[in-house]
DNA sequence: CAGAAATATTGACACTGTCAATATGGGTAA
DNA sequence: TTACCCATATTGACAGTGTCAATATTTCTG
């Protein structure tokens, strides 16, 4: 069989994920330890080790998760009979939800000293996502330069905008009375002054 | 005296402040350490609570420091007799400039559970920065909305814009060949496509 | 010069990640 | 079934961590 659960306890690592999980949003990334993580399980200290290797490893497969889960978010109605600019917008949306709902994830889905940088499956979600930017960013009206050029300027704009912009509410930064309750639908008009509706 | 110097080692807070962020940029926020900072500064292992109450409070000086550097370097020409677009654009150069040069400061600098959030000094030296960028999205071509309005997405965007770029620059996530190289500057035509130079 | 206040040290504690050694269970072949 | 192997889980230990209370030392103040 090609059974993955019930070895012993029955999909383990998918258990010690969810736990790890909790505790990151209810704690934050510094109230996060292994060992909580197997007491929330019920299996002894050490059982992580099997699945993860260490910290770093199970931190990475969560965050490999998270990107999994924004590709979903930002093409929830990829299939829909919808314009092209409305899945754009929409997948900017749900990007931007999906900072909001998983804001400590979120963080730890762009450190630099945390995760294993080079893990194939993580640098594979991480392409996938930003393939769905890139999509984006050739649905805007952006200007100036050769299509090569407007390209890479393009994600990279789009890239920078949005995950500055995620980054920026969840950590709370938008505050003021008269940014309050701006969405970035609302700012990308000032990316693309083309005609919008 | 108001001196704030020479009691028994002179100055052991700011010699705290140096190890800390040298131990921070060369081994990363997780292999920084109270310990570690006494040890390099050769005083006894508790003796940091003295100064910064505990870990938080030792991050919380150091990144408030950070956002006084951030400010000094977007502002390092601002009494030049530069053209007003000529100071923005430095002052954009100045924060990337900033971010690439203590990219783990600055990723602590937006670390919403290791720092005490509301520290009036690190509020204070945050709101400096702001207001700086709201100067330079002033000086942007935004369009659409009135003014309050323009002000607020303004904001709002260009913030996001060199925050996220700053970010994704430092993260290394900007690799492919047609983004190798661009600037922040280069990005800001796109969401200025009003004539520019 | 003496007392007070600020500052530094010491020792302890609970908690952490990691590792080696050991134990336990399921899968497989005889 | 029985015997074996291997994946998986446990135990115990270790060094390192932040934090705190108690103590010691230095500097300032009156």
């Amino acid at each position: 069989m090609a059974a993955a659960r019930n070895y012993h306890h029955g999909n383990l690592k998918e258990a010690f994920l969810k736990a790890a999980r909790d505790l990151l949003e209810r704690d934050g990334l510094s109230g996060l330890s292994l060992r909580k993580c197997a007491e929330k399980v019920g299996v002894s200290h050490a059982a992580p080790k099997n699945h993860f290797g260490n910290m770093a490893g199970l931190l990475t497969a969560m965050v490999t998760t998270g990107y999994a889960e924004l590709a979903v978010m930002m093409t929830a109605d990829a299939n829909t009979n919808a314009d092209r600019k409305r899945r754009r917008d929409q997948a900017l949306l749900g990007y931007v939800d999906f900072a909001q709902a998983n804001p400590a994830l979120y963080d730890l889905m762009f450190s630099r000293d945390r995760l294993v940088q080079d893990d194939p499956d993580l640098l594979q979600q991480i392409r996938a996502c930003f393939v769905i930017l890139a999509d984006c960013s050739a649905e805007l009206g952006w200007h100036h330069g050769s299509l090569e050029d407007k390209a890479g300027k393009g994600q990279v704009a789009i890239w920078s905008l949005v995950h500055g912009y995620a980054q920026l509410v969840t950590a709370g930064r938008f505050k003021k009375d008269n940014m309050k309750g701006l969405s970035i639908l609302d700012i990308l008009p000032i990316i693309e002054p083309d005609d919008r509706n």
